[in-house]
RNA sequence: GGGUCCGUGGUCUAGGGGUUAUGACGUCGCUCUUACAAAGCGAAGAUCGCAGGUUCAAUUCCUGCCGGACCCA
């Protein structure tokens, strides 16, 4: 089945051309899943990107190493579900059409602003799937899930009710984190520092016998709020001072203008002048006060981010504004000693950088203090890969001190599914699997009555409605780490086909980078406790974060970014590639290739870094180390193409002893390679395959072997041709379209159908021909070296070299390669 | 301030208590040897960050320090 029409060599428009047609016919013929096999079914919980225009590329390298452990799966004889899902609920899209437009959310009709969102995210859904496809992932897409569609959100307001029935899920009046700028509730896991300068105020406050006390504070404006005075209780310096009483600098009011001075022991001494003023709410060691000591809050920010009534003056200003008067205020009275300018590290929301504030509110909440105990056990029953990231799970739960508020005061997320009466005393929640918007419609006719204190179902909505008066729907949203902690239990058919469902909890494989540990990971693994006391997975996979050249993060700021597109593209058309990244110390450097492709880039992320190191992205580098090995492979695969292949490949012919030793290690490359493919070991599998597929294979074998193979030597031609069939077969996870393509045209059966991982029948003792090898590469390393320094070519005649005794076996093939006489 | 990871030839990187430390890129030299110059062959190049300790033996284990990255407070 030998075919002349190879290509002469690997290119960027052959790739191209190659995917375009993989993609169109017969797709989903290839890459669907079946969930009525028989076989092991391998569900893997791909990450849903979120759409924002342009993917990094950093994340786009990770998604093609769980398109390689998808493949190899595959290849494994697994039924492998490999879902292509995108996350779009989110304040990142309202974002982008408040920038688009110049209007705020709230300036639109909530309707009116949803249809928005989805439009824009659409557009960025349509580019994502496209370098989805153009990495080469064999995810299925003809069953592409989004987040914000009715049948994800009606699994996520399920499992809301489920969770609310039995406890998990709560609502309660706390200090929460919140953005004031965009009026909502964040969580602790969304909250980012940035250094900023501030001024650092020290304070006259006068206690209740008339003695100063300097107290050091960055938030003046919140004096309003204090509700006691702290020092450390082995402070001497203020011993004399516990206990007594200390007054407000500042008018206030409708409040006591006198606190108490305590002892706390985080209070550091060293700090200002070693006096705290602890307000509601500062930050969350003020929180944490106020808790212990029982003290009530002070409400001194409203919603909208300005001071309320108590601030006396300072009413309806901004934080901001405020600080500034009353800083004013303090000074005109003679009650500022200093002012210090302090760089400090101030907390912001994530996505606005916004600075936060802590104020109470009426939130909802998951339950997590009184489980991490149970999330922790299970998770010892998932395997981690590398073994080492488990501890970043461990870390980040350890410091869990408050339970996970999940509403949101935002438009475009998943609604809390839930009605009240106006009374209060009542809620009314939809059935399971019914997506609903309370905000706009009434409750579904079958929707259940709950006492919302007791949780107890009181009865069917649709036959109580006429007593129930008139219904206030809940305008506030869910968190996205809601929806997105979902995704497991979606994609193993959770709520929409428990047959599978059953068969596929926990789900094998959950991929994602180690920085959203403390987010996705996290509350996936919260989510499978308290729903159903499993742990989430098999097995967590979790890769590290790709970097700029020099090894720093990428980002906007940095101006060391890479588009994926840039470096998937190069080299198509003849269009070289180019970047001028900021590197350290400010310089400008450019970059450049000619050719890379998705190919290439797939061979470089698989071979270059162990799982879970960060890796450096260099585009330069990426072709000069990788792009020759696809040359070199590509090249051992046209020579073989101009031998015939034999007819029966799966029975061996009496075989030579240099094919037999051959054959030998090739088994240790198939065996070494299946085993990491099951241990989900991308580089040592491609690190196996790169060796000796560009190494002895060629360099030696094939340079022993070729006199026979012009000869039409029916060993040595077996030989070749079962090793590079099979070498294509197991290197298809990681370059799928280049071994399509030489499988296709050579054996006539594409290397990525192949759903059963290569075995050599081979029924003699290989193993005794594994020690051959380094008396054979010794003896041509002498023999080519011997040649170089007497000036002769390779392929001149060479005399009075002896073949070493453990050679004899192939003394002939010696002689005939090297040319000896 | 705390945690995690990392520091191996000019660059990137593997490994791991034990005779001459892996591989790649780059460099140098030679070669178009009927697959391959987008290549091949050969060569040079490392006291495995620094200082202690454990050990018969450390680059590998431990401690401290220095430097880098990420995460958290």
């Amino acid at each position: 089945m030998t075919s002349d029409n190879l290509e002469k060599r690997w290119s960027i428009d052959l790739e191209k051309r190659i995917q375009e047609t993989h993609y169109s016919k017969g797709y989903n013929k290839r890459y669907s899943f079946n969930p009525n096999s028989k076989k092991e079914i391998f569900v893997i919980d791909t990450p849903p990107p979120y759409p924002s225009g342009t993917w990094h590329i950093g994340a786009v390298a990770q998604y093609s190493m769980i398109d390689v452990i998808a493949r190899s799966q595959r290849l494994l004889g697994k039924e492998v579900k490999f879902p292509w899902g995108v996350d779009r609920n989110g304040i990142n899209v309202e974002f982008t059409v408040e920038n688009k437009t110049g209007k705020k959310m709230r300036s639109y009709e909530r309707s009116e602003f949803l249809s928005l969102c989805r439009d824009t995210i659409e557009e960025y859904t349509k580019s994502m799937r496209k370098t989805a496809k153009r990495v080469g992932l064999s995810c299925d897409f003809s069953n592409e899930y989004q987040t914000d569609s009715p049948e994800y959100r009606a699994v996520s307001q399920s499992i809301f009710v489920e969770l609310f029935k039995n406890g998990s899920i709560i609502e309660d009046l706390r200090p929460n984190i919140y953005d004031p700028v965009e009026k909502t509730t964040i969580a602790d896991a969304e909250v980012t520092r940035v250094s900023r300068k501030t001024n650092l105020c020290d304070v006259k406050w006068i206690t209740e016998d008339g003695e100063e006390v300097i107290i050091s504070t960055t938030r003046p404006e919140l004096i309003c709020a204090c509700g006691v005075v702290v020092v450390h209780p082995e402070d001497t310096r203020y011993k004399h001072l516990v206990n007594k009483h200390v007054k407000l600098p500042i008018e206030v009011k409708g409040r006591t203008e006198k606190v108490k001075i305590v002892t706390h022991p985080s209070v550091k001494m060293d700090f200002g002048t070693g006096v705290l003023m602890v307000c509601s709410f500062g930050d969350q060691n003020d929180v944490s006060i106020f808790r212990e000591l029982r003290i009530a809050p002070f409400q001194a920010i409203n919603l909208e981010g300005k001071m309320t009534e108590i601030s006396g003056p300072l009413v309806n200003l901004s934080v901001l504004d405020a600080r500034q008067r009353a800083i004013e205020i303090l000074s005109d009275n003679g009650k500022i000693i200093k002012l210090t300018e302090k760089m400090q590290e101030i907390p912001v929301s994530e996505r606005g950088s916004n600075p936060v504030e802590i104020i109470l509110l009426k939130e909802w909440y998951v339950k997590q203090t009184d489980v991490q105990n149970r999330v922790k056990e299970l998770s010892l029953e998932s395997t981690f890969i590398p073994e080492r990231n488990r501890q970043l799970l461990v870390d980040w739960m350890d410091g869990i001190s408050i339970d996970w508020p999940i509403s949101r005061r935002r438009w475009y997320h998943t609604e809390v599914p839930i009605w009240y009466t106006k009374d209060g005393n009542l809620v009314i929640v939809p059935p399971i699997g019914e997506y609903v918007q309370p905000w706009k419609d009434s409750p579904p006719r079958n929707s259940e009555v709950l006492d919302r204190a007791t949780k107890e179902v009181i009865g069917i909505f649709s036959e109580m409605e006429g007593d129930l008066g008139e219904l206030i729907g809940e305008e506030k949203v869910f968190d996205t780490w809601m929806d997105s902690s979902n995704s497991n239990l979606f994609v193993s058919g959770y709520v929409s086909d428990s047959k599978l469902f059953d068969r596929s909890f926990p789900t094998s494989l959950r991929p994602q980078g180690k920085e959203i540990v403390r987010t996705w990971l996290y509350y996936t693994l919260l989510k499978s406790t308290i729903l159903l006391d499993k742990p989430g997975f098999k097995k967590i996979w979790i890769d590290g974060l790709g970097m700029d050249p020099w090894g720093r993060k990428m980002s906007k700021s940095l101006g060391n970014g890479i588009d994926a597109d840039s470096v998937l593209e190069c080299g198509f058309n003849g269009r070289t590639g180019s970047w001028k990244i900021k590197g350290p110390e400010g310089k400008t450097i450019s970059l450049r290739a000619n050719k890379i492709g998705s190919e290439c880039f797939r061979l470089w992320k698989s071979c270059e870094a162990q799982v879970g190191d960060d890796f450096h992205i260099n585009p330069e580098e990426i072709e000069t180390k990788y792009f020759g090995i696809l040359t070199k492979i590509f090249n051992v695969a046209r020579f073989a193409n101009q031998f015939n292949v034999p007819d029966e490949l799966e029975k061996y012919p009496k075989l030579a002893n240099e094919d037999l030793w051959i054959l030998s290690e090739f088994n240790e490359t198939l065996k070494k390679v299946k085993k990491s493919w099951s241990d989900i070991d991308i580089y040592t599998a491609s690190q196996a395959i790169k060796s000796f597929s560009t190494g002895i294979f060629p360099s030696h074998w094939l340079e022993m072997s070729k006199k026979k193979l012009y000869n039409g030597n029916l060993s040595s031609t077996w030989t070749l041709h079962r090793i590079v069939r099979d070498i294509l077969t197991i290197f298809s996870p990681i370059c799928p379209f280049f071994t399509h393509y030489l499988s296709e045209h050579i054996y006539g059966k594409s290397s990525v159908d192949i759903r059963e991982y290569p075995i050599l029948d081979i029924d003699i003792d290989l193993e005794k021909y594994t020690k051959l090898t380094k008396p054979i590469l010794d003896f041509n390393s002498l023999v080519w070296k011997l040649k170089k320094e007497s000036g002769i070519s390779l392929k001149n005649e060479i005399s009075g070299i002896s073949i070493p005794e453990e050679l004899t076996q192939m003394r002939n093939t010696l002689i005939e390669m090297h040319n000896l006489i």
